[in-house]
DNA sequence: GCTCATGCTGTTACCGCTCCCAGTCATATC
DNA sequence: GATATGACTGGGAGCGGTAACAGCATGAGC
């Protein structure tokens, strides 16, 4: 008696670790049909077919996902990009877009980018580890939209995105997005019809170039109401930075109301107020941007524009999908548009 | 003049993607040469190490890890299984997973555990991609504790875990730990030290065979203090939860002292107290758990426990590589000891 | 001067999978 | 009955890398 290493034909001829030629020489075909059943491919009897999926149930054989990729097979695998994963915009955003990426099968990969991260093509597909990797960018601010346009217009990639300026629907790239501009506007005009003089406005980090599409939406709301535009007041992403920002605004009493960048600097001027001494909304009507699920718990509890950031991945997912695999992909969903929710922190002007 | 189509020895003779064949053939040198290079493999004259890196610069190429990992090179990559992105402890410790992994060439991937996944081996290892892909499992609670069981104890794999009970110091798999239990006990007995008789709990979900070590950390002070052990509350993670729990425990005058089982379910608490007409500090005291980046900034400010979740990620990807590259990785960090951080909402008991 | 170690380089065989292409049948069609 | 289908199946060649081995100089040691 002697071992048989001739046996199987293909590579891991003497191999333990289960591949489909192991598959095939168990299941008593070959290593071709075998693939054929993994992949769902027609030409295969329904008799052949059971058995192979048997056998492969036995053998617990999962496919090596590097193989298939390298060989050219379909990649089922999209890679993240954002700034940070702890933010909540960004966090609803991947779990969307983790949720139907999972669903139709593919693999997520996730890579942060720094502020200052170098952003050169070369850079960014070594992130991607594979030239031709989908991606998703979430790209609300700087960073994200440097990559972006780090990629080759080729690239299987999907933005999210503010609202680009009408004017330029550049790059003809597919890309979702949020009207934050005309939310913020939304959330603007709905202040001044309190009877607030003018709104002040804490924005979120925007780059050196270009003021955020809050900003611009709360500048358009001001202006066509023929109101002053008060200075634009930089705060971070952080309650801290909200706190911060607002410790001096408050000093001045002619502010009355406030349109934060995002719920967490929202959060940091409630704080500020409460220990100024300001009543909200009595003294001071504070909005805030995104609907963290933490936001209607406040007290008081805050008025904010909801964002359907999860939606939006989704849909970016989907958009992506379709690029990939046009025929198989679902349609993209839709998501839902942005609506200011009105709860206790705003209300009327002092008077 | 024409076409040379048969220059190229290797794969990829006609091809354009620019492969180590490709950038070989640019250099004048073999592709085994470039892949000692791209190693950083001793045996490669200066000059040409030179050349070669000079030549992959121009090319603009980057290695294809599909390619790389199927041939058996190190892998460096792991994927992250956890069930919420979004909740502030998981992503606090996906963060510092990426952080440290991206630092160290890794690729991160993730892929989100449904409470009811399927969680044999197979279906967790499809979700790694490939039997022996690194991963790190985020098993506070029931299922990531199955996924971890389901991987076969060679894997490499690092669970992030809640302490285990001393008794059971089980598995011998590679894991880091948050005293949980200890810094509840803790909490629970600072409560008691202001005077409060009994101190109620609102549980974040356990499996329905284990309490939390959290749960378990509050009878452990409750008891050894000799007070009475109220029922246990089971909220979820959320706010919501923690509202609608409290809600009905608010009608019991007797309840002055709440220790939540995160700073969603405190906020929560907060909120219906307030509703309820109780003052938080002067009629009931809230602590909650993990200490999230809002608890500093609410109204009152939320005393609790601060985990070091990122710090927890750090060390779990730390272990990992260890494990992975026992030569190359420096040693896992620590991560700072969890710290009840006292804040307004906490106080003595009511008279 | 010749052997031997040593540094550098190229050749070859895979890794596990999917493509393309060439069979082999059974069933229609003429 | 011979030929054309077409469903099914198998064989081989890569995909872009790495590992093991083999060559070939160069300098040291005898």
């Amino acid at each position: 008696m002697s071992t048989d290493t001739s046996a199987a034909p293909g590579p891991a001829a003497g191999a333990q670790a289960t591949s489909i030629w192991e598959v095939a020489r168990v299941a008593g075909v070959s290593h071709q049909t075998v693939s054929r059943v993994i992949n769902g491919k027609p030409h295969v009897k329904d008799s052949t077919r059971a058995l192979v999926l048997r056998t492969i149930e036995e053998l617990g054989f999962t496919p090596n996902r590097s193989a298939q990729a390298l060989a050219g097979g379909l990649v089922r695998s999209v890679t993240v990009l954002t700034v940070d994963t702890a933010l909540y915009g960004c966090a609803a955003a991947l779990r969307g877009i983790e949720e139907e990426a999972r669903a139709a099968g593919f693999t997520v990969g996730i890579s942060v980018l720094e502020p200052d991260a170098a952003t050169g093509t070369q850079d960014v597909v070594e992130r991607l580890g594979r030239p031709g990797a989908p991606a998703v960018v979430i790209a609300f601010e700087t960073v994200g939209a440097r990559v972006l346009d780090a990629l080759p217009a080729d690239h299987p990639v999907v933005g999210l995105m503010e609202r680009p300026d009408s004017g330029q629907q550049q790059s003809g790239r597919p890309q979702v997005w949020i009207d934050d501009r005309g939310a913020a506007a939304h959330a603007t005009r709905y202040l001044l019809s309190l009877g607030h003089r003018t709104v002040h406005h804490l924005s979120i980090p925007s780059s050196t170039s270009r003021l955020t599409q809050r900003t611009h939406g709360w500048q358009d709301a001001l202006r066509s109401a023929g109101r002053p535009v008060p200075t634009l007041l930089d705060a971070g992403w952080t309650p801290r930075s909200g706190y911060l920002a607002a410790s001096t605004l408050l000093d001045d009493p002619s502010v009355t109301a406030i349109l934060c960048g995002n719920d967490d600097v929202a959060l940091g001027v409630l704080r500020a107020a409460r220990e100024a001494g300001r009543d909200v909304p009595g003294d001071l009507s504070v909005i805030g941007f995104d609907d963290a699920p933490q936001s209607a718990y406040l007290t008081p509890s805050l008025t904010t524009v909801r964002l359907d950031f999860e939606g939006l991945g989704r849909s970016a997912f989907g958009l992506l999908h379709a690029l990939l695999e046009p025929d198989s992909a679902p349609a993209p969903g839709l998501w839902a548009e942005p609506e200011l929710v009105v709860r206790e922190s705003s209300g009327p002007a002092p008077r």
